[in-house]
RNA sequence: GGGUGCAUAGCUCAAUGGAUAGAGCGUAUCCCUCCGGAGGAUAAAAUCCGGGUUCGAUUCCCGGUGUACCCUCCA
């Protein structure tokens, strides 16, 4: 909002003249531009200390000079400057900034905020990826969260989005499900049971641990089964199709039960397939050579890292191989600009080999791979671990906050005023757990305590929420009949000044959270413009201040913070509520 | 052993190379004559160690220590 480019380049020509005057000749160093670390020092801030060797002086004297030359200029853009130590500070009129904000902000409404920085780019996110021998967990959290979000991000910033999904619903792990359940499920199946299908598979996964204890051969049975199975044998594909069919129903209510979707599934089993062919074709090429008992690999030593295996030696395909045959049909399907594989950090090397595979194998697009890496989930005690029990669930997880969140309503006597109090409690829920997964750098291992992390108090996402509950409040009770029109000089103080600027930031927000594929810059800014507009309607008064022009430019105000707040909460997944 | 991250307050996390390193939780103390207390205010409390670059380093570089993940014909 505020014209930074105007200042920096008015400081940089005024500067250079004064160094003219005293006798200087070489072109000084490019300004730098900052944000002082408090309000009443003003907007822009200039620090000085670079330029002491060449005039000779103290940053001190340079910006007293500096000050004076600025402020005595004709066509200097509005504001004015101020020494401030070592420091030259600029305090920005911003009446007509504040009018065009305020046209801006409610005239696009909920595209206010959008940039056009990745206009026509197509790029294609992956993300979830579920295997199905077991229900999501805390880990797939984070990620629906991250995908879901960044998706959004990158569509606010202009790009074309193709949201996909990996279901890995071949391998042995499956078919140590499978087999358990062949071994000891008596025909039992979710309907018969009650049980949820994902779960319902997940506890037939758990079994087979426990027969591993006691049976050394359950291991080599299973490898047996995936031989068949990939050798089409019906009866195993038929219990194949029926207990994948199970997991999946269940997670895909899990998943609207979460706010998460997809454009696109992929599965596994149809492009392992391509993944072979291209890896034997790749041998054909001599990209890839063969080991002595028959295994196919790539000598990665030109990226320093070590031979890869691609192809067992019993020609079974092994997680890599149909990654490479989902890249490329995926490519064929939808030639995107970028993929952006959404996988936790534990899979960087995967990766790395995974792109360098793709580019031997003369796939242009391989050099736009990205890995948008990000850091695991731990508890408490440590790593999660199912034979442990120590798995945070992703189901009980939302259900023991919405439950959470229903008592507090009531506890608020809020009942009343709600229209579904489970509908109302299943989005704060949501957005407890969407802020609390997006609020943290990707790339940080997080520690996730379910005590103390599932609070609706403080930092949370409730909080945001509540925010947006109380300006709405508000706004029911204001009777905009008859306003007057809205005046920006009429919002000089210091607060409001102070959420005006943020809002103004709200842009270049999206568009670096866009570039870095990182949401948590939307959540940063949503708690800061939460707690300075928490501050300011506690201490100001908004409905019965002494003027209507001074209510009506104060209700613009919420009005811009509110938009704002929905805008970027569509963003980063956190439900908006009228009332709570 | 090699690779890649991470290291800030008691705990969980912030901080475009700049001014007094910010929050939440927890702890202690205040605030409902006022628009919703899922709130506001105040206080105590921190940059892993050693070098280097710089006018200036939590930030960049090097070394060390700690920690996590990976280096599987698991996914």
């Amino acid at each position: 909002m505020i014209d930074r480019q105007s200042w920096k380049e008015t400081v940089q020509s005024t500067l250079q003249d004064l160094y003219a005057k005293q006798g200087g000749q070489e072109e000084l160093a490019a300004v730098v531009i900052q944000v002082p670390p408090k309000p009443e020092m003003g907007d822009l801030a200039f620090p000085l200390f670079a330029y002491a060797k060449a005039f000779r002086k103290a940053p001190n004297v340079i910006s007293q000079e500096l000050t004076q030359a600025v402020n005595a200029l004709e066509n200097k853009p509005e504001g004015e400057a101020f020494a401030a130590g070592p420091y030259m500070n600029v305090r920005v009129a911003m009446d007509s900034l504040v009018s065009d904000l305020h046209r801006n902000v409610l005239e696009d409404a909920q595209t206010w905020g959008n940039t056009n920085s990745m206009e026509g780019r197509r790029i294609m996110v992956e993300f979830s990826c579920p295997n199905t021998n077991k229900p999501l967990h805390l880990g797939h959290v984070r990620n629906d969260c991250l995908g879901a979000s960044v998706s959004r991000i990158l569509k606010a910033n202009g790009a074309q989005v193709m949201k996909v999904n990996l279901i890995n619903n071949r391998g042995v792990h499956i078919c140590k499900s499978m087999l358990a359940y062949k071994k000891f499920g008596n025909g039992e199946t979710p309907e018969s049971t009650g049980i949820k299908g994902d779960h319902f598979v997940g506890d037939w996964y758990v079994r087979f641990a426990q027969w591993e204890k006691e049976d050394p051969d359950a291991d080599r049975q299973a490898q047996e089964l995936l031989v068949k199975w990939e050798a089409g044998d019906p009866e195993t594909i038929e219990l194949w199709k029926l207990m994948n069919g199970w997991t999946i129903s269940g997670m895909e209510e899990t998943y609207r039960n979460m706010g998460i979707d997809f454009d696109r599934y992929y599965f596994e089993s149809d492009t392992y397939k391509l993944g072979k062919d291209k890896i034997l074709d790749g041998l054909e090429r001599g990209v890839f050579q063969k080991q002595e008992d028959g295994a196919i690999y790539i000598d990665n030593s030109d990226i320093g890292l070590d031979r890869k295996i691609l192809l067992r030696k019993d020609g079974t395909s092994i997680y890599i191989t149909q990654d490479i045959g989902t890249a490329i049909s995926r490519h064929e399907d939808w030639p995107f600009d970028s993929l952006v594989y959404v996988v936790a950090s534990e899979q960087q090397y995967h990766f790395k080999v995974l792109f360098h595979v793709l580019d031997k194998l003369g796939y242009p697009w391989a050099k736009n791979l990205h890995h948008l890496s990000y850091g695991m989930v731990f508890l408490p005690e440590g790593k999660m671990k199912s034979r442990e029990g120590t798995v945070v669930d992703a189901d009980d997880l939302m259900t023991s906050l919405s439950q959470m969140a229903r008592e507090q309503i009531i506890e608020k006597g809020r009942e009343e005023e709600l229209e579904d109090i489970d509908a109302t409690a299943h989005d704060i829920a949501l957005g407890a757990i969407n802020y609390y997964m997006l609020q943290f750098d990707p790339a940080k291992d997080i520690t996730f305590n379910p005590k103390e992390s599932l609070s609706f108090n403080g930092n949370t996402g409730p909080y945001l929420q509540y925010m947006g509950a109380r300006i709405c409040s508000m706004l029911r009770k204001y009777d905009a009949s008859n306003a007057p029109a809205f005046d920006p000089a009429l919002l000089s103080m210091e607060d409001e000044r102070e959420i005006l600027k943020l809002i103004g930031s709200y842009p270049e927000v999206v568009k670096k959270a866009g570039e870095k594929y990182d949401p948590s810059y939307i959540c940063a800014f949503l708690y800061d413009l939460s707690k300075k507009f928490s501050k300011y309607y506690h201490d100001t008064r908004i409905l019965n201040a002494e003027t209507p022009a001074l209510i009506s430019a104060r209700v613009s105000l919420c009005r811009m913070v509110l938009q704002c707040l929905k805008n970027a909460f569509f963003l980063v997944g956190i439900p908006f509520l009228e009332r709570m």
